[in-house]
DNA sequence: CTGAAAGCGCTTACAG
DNA sequence: CTGAAAGCGCTTACAG
């Protein structure tokens, strides 16, 4: 391995002068500069990271991190799409990405990580941070590591997908197709924070058009599949005069219509089921499904861009970004349409 | 920050104790190292892992590396599956994981990871190796980095999913469903080592059953669902007495079902058509895909693996991992039965 | 504009 | 069983 050391011998100058000219420091004679580059380039120098690091305290390394609960996290394309944020943002920048996944127990997130954390190997930390249970970026405030958040954990750097704006949307499309008679599939408010503002934003969408939102119908899942095939069920057998039915994701909106089908009913001809999440294959299921898209690569890369002016000493304002409503196959105005 | 050198005064030893009672080198007294672990205790230290990396030249952490070309990494669930089974293995070894996603242009991979491969960040790589326009396992190499390579590269570690076999299954369960008159639909051998494997499998089993592969009608598509229906178009158009069609990937497969269906057939009563893959949409797809699942989180388990054993001065064998037959409905006997 | 020297926080022969 | 000391390969005041 070639070192600053041989590289100096070889251009004639110190050690200290090939590393400023490494790193672009002015000040320095055309001569000096073409020097060092000739041997840099003669010897195929690389530097090594983990010296500069120790002596400049600074890794180029952000730690990207996904608590992992219900192992959900590598079925989830949210996270995928996120990463492709976050990695296009660091390409750009020369930063590389260490991906971690915490698992969460009783007594927090496993040590290994709160070792990363402190390590002093990652010159920041972005996470998905969107867990009631516990904020998975604690330990980096402690540290005081420069950390931004995505998700509603009380972080004081956060991107936030605006759930209550998605909700709008999907309510209101819902709503100006002509349906009245709605049911709602939800889920559990502790698995996470966005569910309570997808709900707050149905409601007050609801109650914008002088409907009751208490008085819909409603039906719990788990987020996936056959939890939404159940609540549909449920639904549609206590309330058969429902015409429509929002589901808060796109899985449970798949379970919900394969069981509307099963009891008789076609979609959207005689039900609309809308979901959440807008995942790959909401596209290719049939029908494909009217839903939101929460640009989770936006998400991704906003948050890396606050990361880096964390990172230089800025102190940048939060980041809400806007879902947006992707009308598919599955909603169409109820049977006997009583216009809005 | 706490040091090394703190928690040797608080403990009253020197710091080559301290660093020799974490790195558990036996010999030493009990009770030395209750006072080291004691003072570790108190003033919560945490080795800082760069200055380790520096002097021990190890940094456990690993580079998984997945080329970006045409973009289509962050949309591929294949590789979230594989980097599922590669984070497994990584936390269990305590072993961080360094993901990097190098952009291929005609000068080769781009510069800034090529430098990350020589800079010492990463105790070794696991990549993503079957592109056959180049390696990106080639600096590594020249390096002499550890490195294990996922694909058909000529690494000397590899694993490798059995596309011959993966085939083979697809293919024999067509034919003994009673198809005869059986369409492809393929791609271009240069995007990826697999296709002519996969090619290879289908042609052999077709032999096996003393049929002529070379008389199968195929049209060729690029992988995408859109290529899918085209190719299911010109198939259809051109060889209606078709019974089965077997698709190279499983988005190609949806492609060919939508067409399929607007041409007036359904699947998979009057056409069977199987997939390979197994993404999550082929399993709520309408009908759900038979295909073929290559097993990824246990490849990316290998992979990591079979790395550690290299890194330990090791000489692992190269690993297959069979695929398997995953029958869903989208294939059926054809209409008039001529039982194999 | 350039260099000598200290120092980043560990690990590792070597000696005792 | 324990410690003194060198060294890993850089960067960074400081001096000139």
């Amino acid at each position: 391995m070639t070192t600053l050391q041989r590289v100096a011998e070889r251009a004639g100058v110190s050690t200290a002068t090939v590393s400023k000219v490494l790193s672009n420091t002015p000040y320095f004679t055309e001569e000096t500069r073409r020097k060092v580059m000739e041997a840099v380039e003669e010897l195929g120098y690389v530097p090594n990271l983990a010296a500069r690091a120790l002596s400049s305290g600074r890794t180029h390394i952000i730690a990207v991190v996904f608590p992992q609960i219900f192992d959900a996290i590598f079925t989830d394309p949210f996270m995928l799409h996120l990463l492709e944020g976050v990695e296009a943002e660091c390409h750009k920048q020369g930063y590389n990405m260490l991906m971690s996944t915490p698992r969460l127990s009783s007594q927090g997130f496993d040590a290994h990580y709160q070792q990363l954390i402190q390590s002093g190997y990652a010159d920041g930390i972005v996470a998905l941070d969107n867990i009631p249970a516990r904020s998975v970026l604690q330990i980096a405030h402690e540290r005081e590591l420069p950390a931004v958040g995505i998700g509603y954990h009380d972080n004081k750097y956060h991107v936030r997908s605006d759930d209550i704006s998605g909700a709008t949307q999907i309510m209101q499309h819902v709503l100006e197709l002509g349906h009245r008679q709605i049911g709602i599939i939800s889920v559990a408010e502790e698995l996470n924070f966005s569910v309570r503002r997808r709900l707050n934003g149905l409601r007050s969408t609801a109650e914008k058009f002088n409907m009751d939102f208490n008085a819909f119908p409603q039906a719990e899942g788990d987020f996936s599949i056959n939890s939404g095939a159940r609540a549909a069920g449920e639904l549609l057998n206590t309330h058969p005069e429902i015409t429509a039915v929002i589901c808060l994701n796109d899985r449970m909106a798949m379970g919900a219509i394969q069981q509307a089908r099963a009891l008789g009913r076609s979609i959207p001809e005689n039900l609309t089921i809308v979901g959440y999440d807008d995942i790959p294959s909401a596209a290719v299921f049939a029908p494909p499904l009217t839903t939101i898209n929460q640009q989770a690569p936006e998400i991704g890369r906003a948050a890396t861009r606050m990361l880096f002016e964390v990172i230089d000493g800025g102190n940048p304002h939060p980041v809400n970004v806007p879902p947006v409503l992707i009308v598919r196959q599955s909603s169409a105005p109820p049977l006997e349409s009583p216009r809005a």
